[in-house]
RNA sequence: GGGGAGAUACCAAAGUGGCCAACUGGGGCAGACUGUAAAUCUGUUGUCUGAAGACUUCGUAGGUUCGAAUCCUGCUCUCCCCA
């Protein structure tokens, strides 16, 4: 399922293959998100040529709500359903624990959840987590976690990590309980937890480990907390998950952070920061970051990234994009969320190139520097 | 020709004696955004200053008043109705 071509010489990072029944996907991978089953603005014919993406996410939590399960079974699953035949993630809704937290509670059983929609009532378990990810078919199911806040306290990070355990191992049971309703096979992937704290991070990343899971993710990081103390966590737990399976954490990052996690040995990634900084304005490129709704975009009538693997930022400039920003047209979120992506997916092939060649220590360092600052 | 209404900052539009450098919206300028309740949100927008503060503003020229965007008079301009 996973295998690793090669590792780097001065740092963590891994070169690898994870395959699914949809497709293969060379790591280290960023997934763009696509929590309502797009990637919001983009076709996938951009998602596929311009951008590359052998992977996207999507999320159980909004696609139960809308269209809601029915409609995906009858579609014949998720990839049936967007008419996209690459592999396809769901996070479980241990987010929207988190970002929701004014109309959910918590219980042993599960979280109890007011619709952001229409208020109605619902409970997710990890049992239905299990069972509505098996409707939408995704390719990599996420167990049922809490994402704790931060700032939080060591003893509400203790507890809430044994919940996610606990959730876990629910989670595990329903999977072996259950079948893939589409005929492809579907994997899980635990989550570690345990906020910032080393102690809590390792027990949590031997629970997870144990699990025997065919890939692991890290949740919980980059809620706030500064930059460091998520690396710090990284290299505590990447000691411990399995270096033969790939590694994935959650919700992250700017492209620097993806860097410096790809050289702590983390494989895979995902964050909302290229589409919706992207809608916003903001721009990542080779020569550093950009808003292009600024002045002094106005009259650059140069590409948006002229070196770019994607037409549509080598076609499109920056004075016209800015235009189509400023203006509210549709176009510029869309140009800008594709450049970015773009951006986002040709970082991570060079960064696994670099890997593969042997440099990747000397050029992440330099690279990083580079696109961490104002253009 | 007669009658009426009105002129406020980049635009629109509140404000009818001190709480007004002036509500609010738009526009402009800048910032934020990390497993998406986000094509969203925040700040700022007379001049000088880091700030305190100072200075110049409400068509225009005078006047009344301790004090005027607000009251009075002349002028200029705009809009509406009737002929």
């Amino acid at each position: 399922m996973f295998s690793i071509e090669r590792r780097d010489g001065s740092t963590s990072a891994r070169a690898g293959v994870l395959r699914t029944a949809h497709g293969e996907i060379q790591t280290p991978i960023f997934m763009p998100v696509g929590t309502g089953a797009t990637v919001k603005g983009v076709l996938h014919r951009d998602l596929k040529s311009e951008i590359n993406a052998p992977v996207i996410l999507a999320n159980t939590y909004h696609l139960y709500l809308r269209p809601g399960t029915d409609i995906i079974s009858r579609a014949g699953g998720i990839h049936s359903f967007m008419a996209w035949d690459r592999a396809v993630l769901t996070d479980s809704g241990g987010y929207q624990v988190f970002s929701l937290a004014a109309n959910r509670k918590l219980t042993e059983a599960g979280a109890i959840f007011r619709s952001h929609i229409d208020g109605s009532k619902h409970i997710f378990t990890p049992e239905k987590v299990i069972d509505i990810q098996r409707t939408i078919g995704a390719d990599i199911m996420m167990a049922f976690d809490e994402c704790a806040p931060w700032p939080c306290d060591h003893n509400y990070a203790h507890r809430s990590m044994d919940l996610t355990h606990r959730w876990l191992d629910r989670c595990v049971a329903q999977l072996s309980e259950t079948e893939p309703l589409y005929g492809s096979e579907q994997m899980l992937f635990p989550i570690v937890q345990g906020a910032v704290y080393s102690d809590l991070r390792r027990i949590s990343a031997e629970k997870i480990a144990s699990a025997g899971m065919p890939g692991n993710a890290i949740g919980g990081l980059s809620v706030g907390e500064p930059a460091e103390v998520m690396y710090e966590m990284l290299e505590v737990v990447n000691e411990i998950l399995p270096a033969d399976k790939p590694r994935y954490l959650m919700g992250v990052g700017t492209p620097a952070n993806i860097l410096e996690a790809i050289s702590r040995g983390v494989d895979m990634f995902d964050c909302v920061m290229p589409s919706r900084n992207g809608r916003n304005g903001m721009l990542f490129t080779r020569e550093g970051i950009i808003n292009i709704r600024n002045q002094r975009w106005a009259s650059d009538f140069s590409p948006v990234d002229a070196s770019s693997d994607s037409e549509i930022s080598r076609t499109y400039s920056k004075a016209y994009l800015r235009h189509l920003v400023i203006s509210g047209e549709m176009l510029g979120a869309q140009i800008s969320t594709i450049h970015n992506l773009s951006f986002y997916l040709s970082l991570v092939r060079e960064a696994r190139e670099r890997i593969l060649d042997g440099t990747f220590g000397t050029w992440k360092k330099e690279t990083v520097q580079r696109i961490s600052e104002r253009a």
